[in-house]
DNA sequence: GCCAACGTTGGC
DNA sequence: GCCAACGTTGGC
């Protein structure tokens, strides 16, 4: 069992458009990170908690919990020349890109990056690290645990 | 729109 | 394999 945080900008998918999908559950597509990818291809297991991070958005921070719902498939945008997220160098026989499916299981207030910031316990949290950009990253049962209790 | 930070590309 | 140039991310 491992926790997740995994950045949407809300434009494209928020926890409410996610919560309003059939069981809540959305293919997290266009990732085009290999560092990320990897994490879908290889560490994730169904059952693992995320936390569903509203990124490039007037209130960024992190908007809800969910969890993964599927293990790693190939992301069907890469092979499709209308989607912006195409990949002409990606062969179907051998994809490139790889997502997991995420099922949001509940939407909380908007726990935003000052006040993520503003913890001591998540001082060493991933996403809060200068300079990071990912948009899938690892986050500690403490951490997990931390932001269960922010979110009430 | 700015800009820091980082990833990717491609010539050599 | 090096590394400069370029592109992207994402908060502000």
């Amino acid at each position: 069992m491992h926790y997740w945080l995994m950045k949407s900008e809300p434009e494209e998918m928020s926890i409410d458009a996610a919560l309003a999908e059939p069981k809540h559950t959305v293919p997290w597509f266009g990732v085009r990170n290999y560092q990320a990818r990897n994490f879908m291809r290889d560490a994730m297991q169904v059952g693992d908690g995320v936390l569903f991070y509203h990124s490039s958005c007037p209130e960024p921070g992190v908007a809800g919990f969910a969890r993964v719902a599927s293990i790693a498939y190939p992301d069907a945008s890469q092979f499709d020349p209308d989607s912006k997220y195409f990949d002409p160098k990606s062969a179907p026989e051998q994809p490139r890109w790889m997502l997991v499916d995420v099922q949001a299981l509940k939407k909380t207030r908007l726990i935003s990056l000052a006040e993520l910031r503003a913890q001591p316990e998540l001082a060493n949290m991933v996403i809060l690290k200068r300079g990071n950009r990912l948009s899938i990253t690892p986050v500690s049962a403490a951490e997990w645990r931390c932001l269960q209790h922010m979110s009430k």
